[in-house]
DNA sequence: TATTGACCTCAAGTATGCATGAGGTTTTAG
DNA sequence: CTAAAACCTCATGCATACTTGAGGTCAATA
């Protein structure tokens, strides 16, 4: 009634659940205001927000990075200018990670039948190029350490 | 001596480390042989099976899946048209992985600037084909729910 | 033989991304 | 006004892939 949003609302529009909205909130990636009876509200910005943290993890990004990327902006409030920022990073991010991909891919090819996994010059072990070998689960982009 | 090779053997020759070789005798996808005293020891061969399924973990297969298809293969030991049929699976797994990131990306660029994210029919925000969703983490290459 | 380094088991911790359930409060519709 | 639906806050659980630590044993070397 008021021109703001409940988190059912939200959920339904976004497609994620209460749960995830309580748990995004929690990690700081998006915020509410709380009515008299402490219940959540939220600003229709939200979407454009919940939205964005979505894609974002389509492409791998953990919630960590999507935060610290949501920080960065100036305002609570995703503009298209700043979406545009975040989507070009985040294509680069993909970017690499499909050459990563793209070259283990194209080392197997190389490596299919011809025995070698047996020898120290496979390229297949080489140490140099591990991909993904950060902490527990498979990943696809990741932060720096430094964040 | 005699052969065989010792814990902190193979952690050194494979690049992993001991606890992850329990881990994996834990998780079936090695074994070993005890001796007297209850200490593990190893057949060369561990070495190639290690190397593979650091392979597979590096093209974000699961350790799941690569226990399930390493228990398909006829010997312990694992031959070279054993990893050719592995390595095929594993390819067409990338490939479809590589696939879907790329249409994301060409999507992120599609809509990069566009300012779209906040009409219905956004490609980006189409959930027929959402990728990754299942479960907790960032994944990669998951197995099917039949396994 | 004695000591040191390597091993062993089992339990618990770590990180990510939520889901679920308990126990209680607020809103809203009839 | 009252009942039902929706909310709220923890706490705990789940899955993946390991790591770390405690408490104790084994093996190789001086």
């Amino acid at each position: 009634m008021d021109n703001t949003l409940s988190v059912d609302d939200v959920a339904r529009r976004s497609g994620v659940t209460v749960s995830t909205l309580h748990y995004y909130e929690e990690k700081g990636l998006i915020q509410s205001l709380r009515t008299q009876g402490n219940q959540r509200r939220y600003h229709r910005s939200i979407l454009r927000r919940v939205a964005i943290i979505r894609i974002a993890k389509q492409a791998g990004i953990s919630l960590r990075l999507i935060k610290s990327h949501l920080e960065k902006l100036p305002t609570r409030e995703v503009s298209p200018s700043d979406w545009e920022q975040m989507s070009s990073e985040w294509r680069a991010m993909l970017n690499e990670r499909i050459l990563s991909l793209t070259q283990l891919r194209d080392k197997l090819d190389s490596c299919i039948g011809c025995g070698c996994l047996s020898l120290r010059d496979c390229p297949l072990r080489n140490p140099e190029d591990r991909l993904g070998e950060n902490g527990p689960g498979a990943r696809l982009l990741e932060e720096d350490k430094h964040n």
